[in-house]
DNA sequence: CGCGACGTTGATTTGCCTCAACGATTGTGG
DNA sequence: CCACAATCGTTGAGGCAAATCAACGTCGCG
């Protein structure tokens, strides 16, 4: 992509400041736009029918994040999003990102490439929750998110990982002790 | 899209026919297409570190399969697509999808649509993995493809939804007898 | 016919959850 | 600035859902 496209590109992006627990987005609402996340932490998460908190995602610098279900159906949102950390984001928005994709086609493909990555890590996602253990899950995490566990409260990665922080923090000792 | 941009589109898809067992693709080839099923019924599997069998997806007619990763990368799979009944197929590859794509901007959209939505499916299941149990993911599963066990063999099933044969067979019981 | 694939059932084990309680931090309002 | 509350991680005891191990009957097919 030459500097112009991309400077055409970046002119379109809106920042946004988010406080600590502040909302990006909260479920009914519909899913306007895609954030990056230049600097921070951010979360995605629904609720169960029990009231249980299930978090689908983490966002650090350099991760997009949305609700994709809403942003492509233009449906309100089921999942909410927030920051976990004090964050500055920049977002585009739906028609801007059609545009762009359009008028600069380079622009185009890179959204393209990002909605196959993130379907891709989706679908590792799928396999490694029906076919591994907690702890292999978490060994996973650990792998593809050095650094993470360390940012982020363990009670919110256990939740991402489908387990409860009871076990996660079990298999923490469980780990340390085998060392 | 006008009945000359469909027809420009349909009269690039491959057909071809697969016996019942027959793959379609194997783990190691670059899967260089995407399958439309027409008829029959195909299933996508990979194998773990034990040897285990894990069933990744089905797709009966009007659904759509590849290994997604490869494709998109142009590398190598990791899964297997094989058939479980005698199928017929339209297949494109991946060059003619692109030159199709720009040629005609409703075929475009229509494969971006697809994406989209495979890839809200798979975020769908994600969840679904994280938070439900076995006898829930069943019922989703029955509802979501009404028909579609009657076709497969259960301990297919068992393995798409991340469970052993012997709990599917309990499941299944403990639904009927509760009926 | 014989063999393999399939579904089921029983007995047992186990991984993970639930319930409960406890220190250590963090942060917040009086 | 301190006191109190909330958040966070941990640990223990007990229970349950699902896996494992094993055996058996049926069916379809080569």
């Amino acid at each position: 992509m030459s500097d112009e496209d991309f400077t055409t590109g970046t002119n379109l992006l809106i920042p946004k400041k988010l406080r600590k627990r502040q909302y990006l987005l909260q479920a009914g609402d519909v899913c306007r736009w895609v954030a990056f996340v230049s600097r921070g932490c951010l979360r995605q998460y629904t609720f169960d029918d029990e009231g249980n908190e299930h978090i689908q995602a983490f966002a650090i610098e350099g991760g997009w994040i949305a609700d994709a279900a809403s942003y492509h159906a233009h449906e309100p949102a089921t999942s909410n999003i927030d920051a976990l950390e004090d964050s500055e984001l920049l977002l585009i928005d739906r028609a801007t990102q059609e545009k762009l994709s359009v008028m600069v086609p380079p622009w185009g493909l890179f959204f393209k490439r990002e909605l196959e990555n993130a379907y891709t890590s989706a679908l590792v996602r799928v396999s490694e929750l029906a076919s591994l253990t907690a702890e292999d899950r978490y060994m996973r995490f650990l792998k593809k998110y050095p650094g993470l566990f360390q940012r982020i409260p363990l009670h919110q990665i256990a939740s991402y990982l489908g387990m409860t922080p009871q076990s996660l923090s079990r298999i923490r000792r469980e780990l340390a002790d085998r060392k």
